[in-house]
DNA sequence: TCAGATAAAATTGTATACAATAATGTTTTT
DNA sequence: AAAAACATTATTGTATACAATTTTATCTGA
């Protein structure tokens, strides 16, 4: 259920504190698919897992729900959102605007290192899925997303971004149908791109890119996500 | 200090609870410039003021730090966020962006009730100015334009144009130099064009409406605000 | 007088205790 | 047996208590 491994990255890059890392571990673990949409999570249960007090896990859940990953209903607890089929189409465009936006700053302009750091992450996402590890390649595969975005230098975009890959996290985990991660290469293609400098290029071959999340979603499928009394009640 | 007016536009529209009011009010204050940028913000102190416990006033801190509008640090408290020149003229951009994508939804599309509850949002802005109440004046000037994003009817677009215009307050606070609501008129001038539907000059008009709030800051100004003590560090 | 060290106070971080609400189970009534 | 009413349990909401850290003040020693 929880992942401890890569620093993922966090917007407050400063000293934070050790309940930093509880936060992450559940914000990974849904990004990974291993908390299902409509998922309760319990407080005590969480404290238990974690080994500390409830306060720190409402911490916790207060931020991802900030972040519109979980939704607290008043006195019912925390969920791991589902986000409805037009609020999913909603953040597709949204994700595209700012994606464009972000490649028309990043094309030509990349430094070396920045060119290196996102060659390394595609070459983690294909670690993970070689292994076989889906979770952590769709993960992966959205923090090369945030990564571009901050290697394009507007913070900002970066972390809108940061946001709706995390709730495109949940479409392909209510909507998606596989077949996802074949467009892997594209990241490569992309970093290709965008050293090469035509804009145009880069901004069909995002648009391209992300055209192949929502074909590979299907928005009229209804969901079963999630525990059965959810979706019976 | 504390204002308890019209109930601003909170994300979660939902069932929430009474500590969500602690929270709008401090937001509010932000954006109404009566709690300028770096000034610290004492859990104690709050916690007094607004009669409950330390507990909910750290729930509101950390749900602004979120929001990027409040600056936690480890062990050392929370602050009035303080963008930098760099940071702020990145939110400018990014605010840009998704306005034009707004308008670009809006042109043409708002519903009656919809162009009446703005206009109601501009007579209101009106209001206070001319009472003024520059600061509130100030908060519904942006109330205005998220409410512009809700018609629009794509909810990522009016959450994160949330976000940023609570930022441009801060920026307004640190780099304005008056002269911004002059510009207020335009917000009906939009109105009019929205409803008339050409998307050239629906775009024209947000695009030197947003002109207006980047010529009214001095960039290069060094900034005073907050508590001397901070500036002096 | 000033720098550094040390002690005191204030502030934040976390855990625990209690209150309020919702969910569950049992009994009662028809 | 079904439905309603009640009691029980579980879960969340808030306040308080304590621990850890930082800030401020005081004291020393050159």
């Amino acid at each position: 259920m929880l992942p401890n491994n890569s620093k993922s990255l966090v917007d407050s890059v400063k000293e934070k504190g050790p309940n930093l890392d509880i936060y992450r571990r559940l914000f990974d673990s849904i990004l990974e698919q291993r908390l299902a949409p409509n998922t309760k999570l319990n407080e005590q249960d969480l404290a238990q897992v974690f080994g500390v007090s409830r306060t720190l896990i409402r911490q916790s859940l207060q931020r991802l729900a900030a972040e519109q990953v979980v939704v607290m209903h008043k006195n019912r607890g925390a969920y791991v959102a589902a986000p409805d089929v037009v609020l999913a189409k909603q953040i597709l465009d949204a994700r595209e605007l700012i994606e464009l936006a972000v490649v028309d700053l990043a094309c030509g302009a990349l430094s070396e290192t920045a060119v290196e750091a996102l060659r390394m992450m595609v070459a983690l996402e294909e670690q993970a899925f070689e292994q076989g590890d889906m979770g952590t390649a769709l993960r992966r595969s959205g923090e090369f997303h945030v990564r571009l975005a901050q290697a394009a230098g507007n913070q900002p975009y970066a972390h809108m971004l940061r946001g709706l890959i995390s709730q495109t996290s949940l479409i392909i985990a209510m909507y998606g149908q596989g077949g996802i991660q074949c467009a892997r290469d594209e990241h490569n293609d992309l970093i290709t791109a965008l050293i090469a400098g035509d804009k145009t290029v880069c901004a069909d071959l995002m648009r391209y890119h992300l055209g192949h999340l929502r074909t590979s979603c299907d928005f009229n499928r209804r969901v079963n996500s999630g525990s059965l009394a959810m979706v019976l009640s």
